[in-house]
This record gives C-alpha cells, structure tokens and sequence, in this order.
DNA sequence: GTAGGATGTCATGCC
DNA sequence: ATGGCATGACATCCT
C-alpha cells in the first residue's frame, strides 16, 4: 500500500467499485478523503488560472498597446468616460436602455414595449463599466492589495482616496456600482455568501449588468433617473404583488422594499440610510398612496388602468367615463379631485370585480357574482351624472324618495334646468329599473310557476291514464264473469220435456227488481237485455 | 368570433 | 294631466 502506484489503483477501484454501486459495507467518504484532496488541488488551479485570465482581460481593456510606440493607452471608452460623468451617463437615455432594469426581462417588455432593443453584448456592458473612472480606480485597489479585502473596505479606501471634486460627484456612482453589487447578491444569490474574492465580486457584477436574463436591481440612481410613467406605474405594481414570490424574482424592487433589512448590507450605509432610502424610492416612484390617487390626472390613470392589467372594457369604461363627464360637466367642476374620486371609484369597483369574480377558481361564473360586478359598474353612471351635476340628491334617494318628499326636496334646491332634467331622468329610469327587474323577477317565477303546473298536470293525466286501464281490466273481469253465469244458467235451464234451451232461439231477461226472464230471440225487448254483446259459449 | 344570459334603457299602454 | 307600473324590444356587457 505504501507504493504511490499501488494506491493509485487501489483509489481507482474503489472508485469503479463505488459507481458500479457495489456495497463495500463502509461509507464513502471514507475513500473519498484523497479523492477529495485531488480534486480541491484541480479546482484551485483552475480558479487561479481564471482569475489570472481576468485580471489579464481587464489590463488589456484598461491598456490599449500602441503598435507604434509599444506604449500603453488609455482606452477610448476610458478617455469617453471622462468626459461624461456617471451620473449623466446614468441619465441619459442610452444608459437607461441598457440598464438592469430594461434587461429584465419583465420590466424590459413593460418599458420599451414599443421598441425592438438589442439586449447589449457582454463586452458591452463590461466596457461601459470600465468606462467609469471610479471603478478603474476600484480595479487598481484591487490589483494591489485587495484580493482578499471585503467589499465593504474597498468601498471606504476607495472613497477616502479619491480626489475631493471627484469624491463628491462620484459618491453617487460609487454608492450605485456598490449597492448594485451587493443588491446582486442579495437578490441572485440570497442563500449564499459574499465573495470574497473582488475578482469574483467584479466577475459577478459583469455578469450582473450584461446578463439579460438575470433580473437583479440596478443602481438606485438608475431608477431615479427614470421618472417617466412607466416607472410610476410599473414599480406600484411590483408594490402591489410583493407577496408573490414568483414575480418577486423578476421584480427586484420587491425584494427590496418586502425585506429593507437586506439593504442594510449595502456598503457605507446604515440602518437609518436604507430606512430613508427605501422611503424617497417609494414616494418617487409613486408608490405613496397620497401621491398616487391625489395627484394622478385621468391620462396618468389611463396609462395605469394599461399596465395594471386592466382589462380592455375597463379601459373602455374609464375612457367613457372620461368622456362623460367631460361631456356634462362644466369647465371648472373639471378638477383633480373629481377625477381621482371617479378614477379610485372606478378602480374600486374593478378591485371589487376583481376579488369577487374569480374565474379561475370557479370555471362555472357564479351568477350571483357575475350579476353583482355588472351592477357594481351600471350602477355608478347616474352616479357619475349626479356627481359631475353636482346634484344635491343621492341616487338613492331621488329613486327612492316618495313623490311628496321627492318634490319637496327637488323644490326645497334651486336647480338648474340641465340638473332638473337628469334628476327627472334618473328618477325615471330608477324606477323603471326597479320595475324591469321585478317584472323579469315576476316572469322568471311565472315561469317556474308554468313549468310546475306543467308537471303537475303531467302528473294528473298519467295518474288518469292509469286508473283507465285499471277500470277497462276490471271491465272485462266483469265481462267475463257474466258470460260465464249467463252459459251456466242457460245450461242447466230445462222445458217441461226436459231438454235444454237453445241459446240461439232463447235468451236471458233480468228485469230491475232482479227477476229474470227466459224469452225467445227476435223479441224487440232491448231494456235490461244483457245478452246484445255477450258471446255465447256454444 | 360567437352564443347566450344578465342588466339597463326606452317606448308604449294602462291605471 | 301626471306619475307610476308593466312589459316588449333593443343595446351592452360579460362569461
């Protein structure tokens, strides 16, 4: 066993052994601990010889080789980065095509719907993070004495070291590049730990920005940046279903606002920053309630009804109520309120539609449910009417009111002819919907009313079918016992000689008072005659 | 896209 | 004359 040989081939078997699934009686690991040795002395190798090749790669990104002087230049999207800050770089639309956020692929469709993008190339991405002076300057600490530094520490050398214009205009870019790293994995890889290799760090940020598929959060900035209505509705909706763990993969600002304390490993940031933080993304993204229904124009809440997944009659219905009561109002009840109050109305009542009908679950539509979330919508347009007339009425109590009291209370106001008109009009078509529904009510039960006096009668006449048949029985029972009496008493009849009757010259006479009577045949006697129908058993 | 049910609304007649 | 009711017919929405 001591020859290197020897053991080599006694590994080797053990190994066959072991994938030929024979039992050695003895656990694996127990065999494994060399295996194990070799194989961790091959994957060191290879993570040395990777990182040498990215340190490598990333030289020859930063150096460009002048073939003439065989100095080394700055790169051009080096000498470009310069003359664009990061944060303008942030806030141009170019960055915010290929930020993380337009390269989830979710988020991506929802904001750039309309355009046919590219998603960028992993160079692309590299290079445009190259580009930024302040990672270069991250990339030489890294080079020096970083290989086994925490992110945290280079973060603060990084800061500390830099020039004092650049320090404060980079704080930004540096606390967004950080953030987005740790944001990275926290939300791709939220059971494991940071690296610790930067190399690893920097490997997994490149990922990070050039994977289209890898739906991690962008750098903060980016999403201020957008302040366009995609970002005021999209993000909501993330709000809205942060419970969702399915969409919360493709919604990292889930992630983020469902669990703040993840944001406290942010780098350079405490509790009470991620805290503040978390609070302006909300209110800046529209997430804030009183910011969204108290400001939102009609447009706005349009464009919401479409990203909300709203269906197309709704939007119709928002259009049309938009359309209304611009009709009928006047110019200066056109206000903000009205439209929010209509607006969360309407989105109540497809809330409302929404949680009560739920398809899915029940394939058959519950009418009652079906009849309830129709109602819900019908019945707010002489709502809507009466809110944008402004009448001084309920809906209710116009329709309902009686007449006495509805005409003192329609005199008891000075109303205008217009209003005058809709509250007449409403009235009318109150009652006449009340009428129309317990007139279908009354037909539907003279229906069912029909219906079971159709089964009844049914019922009846097959009940008097039956007893028919029973009587025609019992008819012909009778029948044939008279038959059978009327030959017996003929038989046994005798004349004066002895000799029998003949059936065919005589025949049976019973009068009412039960005398019977023997007459001859032709004998036009037909009262209490027994014998017109009655075989003759001859 | 279509069928069918539910509902709202209008027109009309009657009380 | 007026208001309310009943009902047929049509439109619209929803499943």
């Amino acid at each position: 066993m001591d020859d290197p040989s020897a053991q080599f081939q006694h590994e080797d078997l053990i190994d066959i052994l072991w994938r030929q699934d024979v039992d050695l009686g003895v656990k694996r690991e127990i065999f494994d601990g060399c295996l194990r040795q070799r194989e961790e002395i091959t994957r060191a190798r290879e993570r040395e010889l990777k990182r040498e090749r990215e340190l490598e790669r990333i030289m020859q990104r930063l150096q460009k080789l002048d073939k003439e002087t065989g100095e080394f230049l700055p790169s051009p999207s080096s000498v470009n980065s310069q003359a664009v800050p990061f944060s303008e770089t942030l806030h141009s639309t170019e960055f915010t095509q290929r930020s993380p956020v337009t390269q989830n692929p979710l988020l991506s469709a929802l904001l750039f719907s309309q355009k046919s993008q590219k998603p960028p190339s992993q160079e692309q991405a590299f290079s445009e993070l190259l580009s930024l002076p302040d990672l270069q300057y991250y990339l030489d600490v890294l080079e020096s004495d970083g290989s086994s530094m925490p992110l945290e520490d280079i973060t603060e050398i990084c800061h500390q070291n830099l020039p004092e214009p650049q320090k404060e205009n980079s704080t930004d870019a540096l606390c967004g590049v950080t953030q987005t790293i740790s944001d990275s994995f926290e939300v791709a890889q939220p059971l494991s730990c940071m690296p610790s290799d930067p190399i690893e760090i920097l490997e997994t940020c490149i990922k990070t920005f050039s994977d289209p598929g890898n739906p991690t959060p962008s750098p903060s900035n980016t999403i201020y940046s957008c302040s366009t209505p995609e970002n005021q509705v999209i993000l909501p909706k993330c709000h809205i279903n942060s419970s969702d763990s399915t969409l919360s993969e493709f919604c990292p600002y889930t992630i983020n606002t469902s669990k703040p304390e993840q944001l406290n490993h942010a780098p350079g940031r405490d509790a009470s920053q991620t805290h503040l933080k978390f609070e302006e993304r909300h209110i800046l993204l529209g997430f804030d309630d009183s910011a969204s229904v108290g400001s939102v124009d009609l447009e706005t809440s349009l464009y919401a009804a479409d990203t909300l997944s709203i269906s197309q009659s709704d939007k119709d219905e928002l259009e049309s109520i938009h359309s209304d009561y611009t009709d009928l109002l006047p110019l200066s009840l056109h206000s903000d309120a009205v439209e929010a109050t209509l607006y969360e109305t309407v989105t109540s009542a497809q809330h409302q539609t929404q949680n009560e009908s739920s398809p899915k679950n029940s394939p058959q539509a519950n009418p009652l449910t079906t009849s309830r979330a129709a109602g819900v919508r019908r019945v707010c347009r002489d709502e809507r009417r009466a809110q944008a007339m402004s009448l001084p009425l309920s809906v209710h109590d116009i329709v309902n009111l009686p007449v006495e009291a509805f005409n003192e209370a329609i005199n008891s106001y000075k109303l205008s002819n217009a209003q005058h008109t809709l509250i007449r009009d409403i009235r009318r078509r109150g009652k006449n919907k009340m009428a129309a529904q317990s007139c279908r009510k009354r037909k539907l039960d003279n229906f069912i009313d029909l219906e079971d006096e159709i089964e009844g009668l049914k019922r009846e006449k097959e009940q008097i079918k039956e007893e028919n048949e029973r009587n025609a029985r019992e008819l012909q029972e009778k029948k044939e016992k008279l038959r059978k009496l009327y030959n017996e008493v003929f038989r046994r009849l005798r004349d004066e000689h002895g000799n029998s009757y003949n059936p065919r010259e005589y025949k049976l006479q019973h009068s009412t008072d039960g005398t019977v009577y023997l007459l001859p045949r032709g004998t036009d006697n037909k009262t209490n005659t027994p014998t017109e129908d009655l075989p003759f058993a001859l």
